[in-house]
Order: C-alpha cells, then sequence, then structure tokens
RNA sequence: UGGGAUGUCGCCAAGUGGUAAGGCACCAGACUUUGACUCUGGCAUUCGCAGGUUCGAGUCCUGCCAUCCCAG
C-alpha cells in the first residue's frame, strides 16, 4: 500500500510520515508550496511553505529514505483561498482561510494528485480521527482534546475519508515531539505555526492592499443606537467581537457588532450587544453526505477555539442550516466556520452567514 | 460685563493636609495552525499656571489663565 504524505517541514506531518513508514507503508512525501513567500518581503521561518520548510520537509524524507516531491500549487492556491479571502473582507465578513485550504487544496487537490502518482491515501499530521461505522466512514475528534483539530476537517468528504489517514490522532502532542527528537528530525523543536500562512507577519490589511490595489476607505463608527460615535480605517480592519485597536474610550470595552461593507460603517457596543442564540450556515456540508431528516439535537463551535455549545442544528433547503443554540452565543461571525458535533464525531459544518442579536 | 461652577494620564474619574485609586484607550508579552476573544504585565515624580501658608498641599489662601452655565 502506498501513502503520499503531505509534509509541511513541521513537526507533525514528519512524525505521520515516519508512523506511517513504521506502519509498513511504501510512503512518498510531498510539499505543497502555495505562495512565494518571498514575495511578501517578509521572508519568515514556521510559516507552512517557505523556503527553509520545503527544505525541512526535504531534510525528513531524506532521513527516512523517502522520496519527495514540491507541488506547485501557487495559482490553484490564488484562485481559491487567497481570492476568496480578500472577497470575503472585502464584503465585510471575516473568512478562515485555513478551512478553503483544506477544502480545496490540502485534500482535493492532494487527492487528485495522489492517484496519478498510484497513492492509496493522503497523510496529512491533523490531530483527528477516521472511522468506519458500517458503510460510512466518520470523522472523530483527536484522543487528546487540547489538541484536536477536526474542527479544520468539516468539510471531508466520504471518498476523502476514504483515502485519508491521521496517523497522530491518538496522540498527544509531547508525544509526537518525543518520536521526533528520538528520531532526530531537524524540525523537532520548531514552534507550531500560526498566524495565517500567506500572512507571515499578521497584517492581513496590508496583504488585501497589495493584491488589490486599493486603499482602504475611512467611514464611520455608529454605536448600536446608529449615532456616529468615530472613524474607522476601512471596513477590511475589523472583525465582529474585536476589542483592540477601535481607539475609542467609552467606559467600559467596546467591540465591533457588525459590520455594513454597503453604507462603509462599522457597528461597536458594548459586551452585552454581541450576544446571539440563533445563526444561519450557508453551504452545510454533512460528513455522511447527506442532511438528515429532522432537526437534530447536537453541540456546535463557532470558531476554531471555542468549547463546542449544546444547540438544535435544522437543515434548510437551500443546503444551508440554522444554528439555535441553548445559551446565547459572543460574537457569532459572518465568514467562520460552525462545526457540529455528536459527541466526538463531527457531524459536519459549514459558513456563518448572519446572526439574529438578542 | 456681572453671578455661579469646574480645571488630576489620550477619555472618564477617585482623592477634602500626609506624600496621585480605578475603568476605558494605548503598548508589550502569553495563549493559538484563521480573524478575534481572553490572560498577564506596563502606562501621571505629578494634579491649568504662578506665588503663599504649613514639618508636609492635588487637597488651605491669593492672583492669573481656560472652559461651562445663568444673567444681559
Amino acid at each position: 500500500m502506498k501513502a503520499l504524505i503531505a509534509m509541511s517541514g513541521g513537526v507533525d506531518s514528519s512524525v505521520a510520515a515516519w508512523l506511517m513508514q513504521k506502519r509498513g507503508w511504501d510512503c512518498i512525501g510531498c510539499t505543497m508550496k502555495l505562495y512565494q513567500n518571498e514575495d511578501a518581503g517578509v521572508p519568515q521561518d514556521h510559516t507552512c511553505c517557505s523556503l527553509d520548510d520545503v527544505e525541512d520537509a526535504k531534510a525528513v524524507a531524506r532521513r527516512l529514505g523517502i522520496p519527495h516531491y514540491t507541488f506547485n500549487f501557487i495559482d490553484t492556491f490564488r484562485a481559491e483561498v487567497i481570492e476568496p479571502f480578500i472577497a470575503e473582507y472585502l464584503a465585510g465578513r471575516t473568512p478562515n482561510p485555513c478551512i478553503e485550504c483544506n477544502r480545496n487544496l490540502k485534500f482535493a487537490r492532494l487527492h487528485l494528485r495522489a492517484r496519478e502518482l498510484g497513492c492509496d491515501c493522503v497523510v496529512t499530521g491533523h490531530y483527528a480521527r477516521i472511522e468506519r461505522e458500517g458503510e460510512a466512514w466518520v470523522l472523530k475528534k483527536a484522543l487528546v482534546p487540547e489538541k484536536d483539530q477536526s474542527y479544520v476537517l468539516y468539510m471531508l468528504t466520504q471518498e476523502e475519508l476514504a483515502r485519508t489517514c491521521f496517523p497522530l490522532g491518538g496522540l498527544s502532542k509531547a508525544e509526537t515531539r518525543r518520536i521526533a527528537e528520538t528520531q532526530g528530525f531537524v524540525n523537532a523543536a520548531k514552534p507550531d505555526s500560526q498566524d495565517i500562512c500567506f500572512v507571515p507577519d499578521g497584517d492581513y490589511a496590508r496583504v488585501i492592499e497589495a493584491y488589490t490595489g486599493v486603499v482602504p476607505q475611512p467611514g464611520n463608527f455608529l454605536d448600536t443606537a446608529g449615532n456616529v460615535v468615530g472613524t474607522h480605517r476601512g471596513v477590511i480592519y475589523y472583525t465582529v467581537g474585536q476589542r483592540r485597536g477601535l481607539g475609542m474610550s467609552f467606559g467600559e470595552p467596546y467591540y465591533v457588532v457588525s459590520i455594513d461593507p454597503a453604507a462603509n460603517t462599522v457597528t461597536v457596543g458594548p459586551k452585552r450587544a454581541l450576544f446571539s442564540k440563533t445563526a444561519r450556515v450557508e453551504r452545510f456540508h454533512w460528513i455522511s453526505g447527506r442532511a438528515p431528516e429532522a432537526p437534530i439535537r447536537c453541540r456546535a463551535k463557532i470558531r476554531y477555539r471555542h468549547p463546542e455549545q449544546p444547540c438544535l442544528l435544522t437543515p434548510t433547503p437551500d443546503g444551508g442550516a440554522l444554528l439555535e443554540f441553548d445559551e446565547p452565543q459572543r460574537a457569532i461571525t459572518p465568514g467562520q466556520s460552525a462545526v457540529a458535533y455528536d459527541g466526538d464525531t463531527v457531524l459536519g459544518g459549514g459558513i456563518l452567514a448572519s446572526a439574529d442579536r438578542l
């Protein structure tokens, strides 16, 4: 059996490769070149595809004695991740580019390559598990909850799940690092990646400006009553729930409550103005492959790093879903992903479209 | 021009003779495979200005300046 290992150059995917090899798989390593890191003028280590990272991946592959290929996905990444990312921000929403990258590149695209190379499965260093239940494949949380990454995998299809392996699903980060050390991998002590990979310094707004050539237009800050209370720097600089950077003082912390790109306004308010109980979700992908007939009681999270909350999930005819939480949730943000769980099992997820304020 | 009130960090604001609270904002760090949130730390040798009283003044006195309100 042959496996295509997606190697970012980090510890996780390196150890994933080693584990697959240990299990007797014939492995091929690959690293996706997604963008010209140096173009941004901020060459940095520790992002998912700087030149150094490709070198790290190659070094590990060499050590394992497996071939390593670099796939040029720059054009695809631009069209399917960066451009939608920018469009979302311009539309006043807050995208999660990792989701689209997983959906379009890391899995869809890589599975095509895997097939071309005669591989039976695609392997990544995600902390999540795939299991067979009857005729269906199910996606489950990692065994160690602290590192669970099932949230960013909710878009996987049955076909993809059937041909994907997550060897780290049962490990803790500490165990992964220990293996990397024992194996003498160059990246054993490399910091976890963070920030958006194509925005290494965290200044995503500048990247948007650079890509579009359009300078953000300042506009009005509004309070929840509609009064003008200040001037914002441009809609792309803000996200719902954001506190820092407003530059205004109201005696209590104020947050971005909503963004209206058409009017070029940003509404701010106190914490209590951020809560909502229901939200609409678009493009809801069900792991099982099809939406249930009736509403389901389950738990859902509305952002990557957030404890899941009990709710009622109702599929809608347009391919979306309605989320009704038992308790009001803070800052449900359009553009972010909502993911539903039944215990350890991922039911599916989609993109948050709007929330009803209390 | 009379009468009243107020002037403490970017904003709000404690303090009424004993040696500058707090909140917001801001900055730094932590956390984090998205954006956020959150957490921790930092942030007025100085209280509109100038004198005076006092062992000691943001706190009392005098003058000046500024702002606000009421009169006209």
